[in-house]
DNA sequence: ACTTGGCACTTTGAACGGTCGAGTGCCAGT
DNA sequence: ACTGGCACTCGACCGTTCAAAGTGCCAAGT
C-alpha cells in the first residue's frame, strides 16, 4: 500500500489544519474545510494507511489525528509550498535593519525582527571570525603585570582579553611587540594567523619571551575559543504564549536558550544562506526538546557563510511562514554585511 | 484594633507556611506546625483583624488565608530574620566567582550563580562607566572614511563605536588625534572627560575639525549612551518551573526580561551594596507583573555603587533566602572588583 | 478496484448531584 | 482575653450519566 497523491494531500491538509487550530483533526472537518473532493469515509481509509506508515497518530482512540515528527518531515520536504512574505513584512525587514550602525547592532536588530515576524523565539549567532581578517591588534598595559589584548576585525568586531604576566611589562617592549604583530597579521585571514604569530617568538630575546608567548597565546585564544560562541536571543516570551501546548517542556527549552553551547549545537553548522535547515522534534536529539522544532540557516557577506541564525518553536509551527521569514531575513542581512 | 506582637507572629507564620507549601493556610495547621502557644480559635480572631487591615486575604470563603502584597511588605520590613547562607553556599560563591578572568566574566558568572542559588531569574547590570576612569582610547582607520573608536576603562571594559566621516581619513592626523586625546583623558574620571575633550577641538586646524568633532562625539556617546544599558540575564527556565502558579503572567515577565530598558527601570537606581531594595507585586507598577517581586542591590568596588544586580521571582518567594543570597553575592563581587 | 453511506463501538469531556472536609465566624463559658 | 463548641459555607472530589466526535468495518454502489 503506497502513499499516492491524494494521501499526501490529506497529510498536507492535516498538518495545515492542525497548525491552525491546535486541535486533533478528524475526517469530517477535513472533508469540509479542505475541498478534497472525496467523502469522509475515503479520507478515513487514507488516514488509516497514513497512520500505519507512521505519518500521523491519534492521541487516543477516536479523537482526530495529529501529525508525527515523521509527518512534519514529509510535509516540510515535499508538501509545503513557499509562502512569500507580505509587502508589509518586507517593508518591516527593510526599515528595521537599515538603521543598524554596526555589526553588533545588525545582530541585535535581526534577532528581534525574527522573533517578531514569526512570533517565536529567535537566535542569531554573531558573525564567526574564522572567515574574517585581522584589521588591527592593540596591546594596552593595564598595570604593572597585566596587559589587555584587543583584536579588531575587518567586520568591525572587537575581541578583548586580559593577560596576567609572570614579569613586569616594559612599555617599550610592548610597543615593539605591537608593531611586529600588526606587521605580520594585519590583513591576514584568521586561519593564517596562528602560523604567522608563532614564528614571531623567535625574533625576540630569550628574556622577553615570557611576555611574547603570553600575549600571543591570548591572541590565539581569542581567535579559537570565542570565535563562535556569542549569541543573541529574543522572543522567549512568545514561547510562553504557546504555553501549555508545549507539553510542560517550557523549562528545558528556556534553559537550552540560555545555554549557548547547547544552542550552538542546535543551530548546527553554518551553511550557505541559500540552504535552510529544519530540525523537527526528536531529530534534534535533546531529551527535553522533543516537541521543539528549529528552522535555521547560515548568513554572511558571501556564499561562504559566517554564522547561523534561526527560529525555535513548537513542532506544530507554521513551517512555510517560518521558513520564508528566516530565509528572507538571512538574505537581507547577508546583503547588508556584504555592502560593508 | 492595633496589630500587636502575636498578630505579627501569626502573619509571619502565614507567610512562611504559604511560601513553603504554596497553599492557602488555615488556622489549624498554623497552630499545629508553628508552635504559637494559642488555640486555633484565637488565631482565627487574629487572622480576622489581619484581613481587615489588608495584610492577608482568602481566595474564597472558607479556604485558608494568603498574604497580600501589603502582608509581604510588612514581613520583609519588620518580620523576616536574616537567614545566613549555608557553608556550602558560601563555598559555591567563592569557587564560582574566583575563576573569573575579567569583568565581563565576573558578570556572566555572577548572574548564573544568582539564578542557581535562588532558583529564580537573575539580572546583573554591567558595571556602569560613570565612576570609571579612562585607561586608553584607540582610533583605528577601518576604511577610506570610517574610523573605529575604542574606549578602554580601568575596569577592563571595552566600548567600541564606528564613525562614518564626511572626509577621507589622514593616517597621520589620526595618530596625532589619538595621542592628544590620550594625553588629555587617560586616567581621568568619566565625568571629567566631556569638558577635557571638547577643549581639544580648538587645538586643530579648522580643516581638520570635522574629523575631530566626529571622533570626539562618538567618544562621548560611548560614555553617555551605553554606560548603563548592558545587562546579563539567567535562570528564566527556573521561572517556568514555578509555572502555573504565576497566574498566567509568564509571558509579560519573560518579555520584560528581554526588554533591557524596562528591566533597568525595575532594577532601579544603583545604590550602595549595603542597601537592598525589595519591590513586591504591584509596587513595581507594571501591569503584567503584579505577582512578581524583585530583590535588588547595588554593587561595585567602593561604597559608590557602580551597577545593580537582582533576582526576579514570584511574590511568593523565599524573601529571607533571596535577600541573603543577593546580599552575599553583591558583597563578594564588590570585593573582587575592588581588588582589581 | 475504489469509493461511499451506514452503523456499531469507543472514548472524552461536560454536566450533574451528592458527600466530605477544611476552614470560618460567632457565641458562651472560663 | 482566650478557648471550646457549633453551625455554616464553599470548594474539592467522586461516581454517574449523556452527548458528541471520531473511528473501523462492512456491504452496497459505480
Amino acid at each position: 500500500m503506497s502513499i499516492d497523491d491524494r494521501k499526501l494531500d490529506v497529510l498536507r491538509a492535516i498538518v495545515e489544519d492542525y497548525v491552525a487550530t491546535q486541535e486533533p483533526v478528524g475526517s469530517k472537518v477535513l472533508a469540509d474545510r479542505h475541498h478534497l473532493g472525496v467523502s469522509p469515509a475515503t479520507i478515513r481509509n487514507d488516514m488509516a494507511t497514513l497512520e500505519e506508515e507512521g505519518y500521523i497518530a491519534q492521541p487516543h482512540t477516536s479523537a482526530g489525528r495529529v501529525p508525527t515528527d515523521k509527518g512534519y518531515r514529509l510535509f516540510v520536504d515535499r508538501l509545503s509550498t513557499v509562502k512569500p512574505l507580505s509587502a508589509a513584512e518586507r517593508r518591516a525587514i527593510q526599515t528595521f535593519l537599515d538603521g543598524a550602525v554596526d555589526v553588533d547592532d545588525v545582530v541585535s536588530r535581526t534577532v528581534r525582527l525574527l522573533a517578531q515576524l514569526t512570533s517565536q523565539a529567535a537566535v542569531v549567532q554573531y558573525p564567526s571570525l574564522t572567515r574574517s581578517t585581522v584589521r588591527h591588534v592593540e596591546l594596552v598595559a593595564l598595570g604593572a603585570a597585566r596587559v589587555l589584548v584587543v583584536l579588531i576585525t575587518d567586520t568591525g568586531r572587537v575581541e578583548q582579553r586580559v593577560v596576567e604576566l609572570p614579569t613586569e611589562v616594559d612599555e617599550y617592549l610592548l610597543g615593539d611587540l605591537r608593531a611586529r604583530i600588526n606587521a605580520r597579521v594585519a590583513g591576514q585571514d584568521f586561519t593564517a594567523v596562528e602560523a604567522r604569530v608563532s614564528e614571531l617568538t623567535e625574533q625576540f630575546d630569550p628574556e622577553d619571551r615570557p611576555l611574547v608567548t603570553a600575549v600571543t597565546a591570548a591572541l590565539l585564544e581569542s581567535l579559537v575559543e570565542r570565535h563562535e560562541e556569542r549569541l543573541a536571543v529574543a522572543g522567549t516570551g512568545n514561547l510562553a504564549r504557546y504555553g501549555q501546548e508545549f507539553d510542560q517542556e517550557l523549562e528545558p527549552l528556556l534553559s537550552a536558550l540560555e545555554e549557548h553551547v547547547v544552542l550552538l549545537r542546535l543551530l548546527g553548522e553554518a551553511t550557505s544562506p541559500s540552504t535552510l535547515r529544519v530540525r523537527i522534534g526528536h531529530e534534534n536529539a535533546l531529551s527535553g526538546l522533543s516537541t521543539t522544532s528549529i528552522v535555521a540557516t547560515g548568513y554572511g557577506p558571501d556564499e561562504e557563510a559566517l554564522a547561523s541564525m534561526g527560529v525555535v518553536g513548537p513542532t506544530r509551527m507554521d513551517y512555510p511562514g517560518t521558513i520564508a521569514a528566516v530565509g528572507a531575513v538571512a538574505r537581507y542581512v547577508s546583503r547588508i554585511l556584504a555592502a560593508r
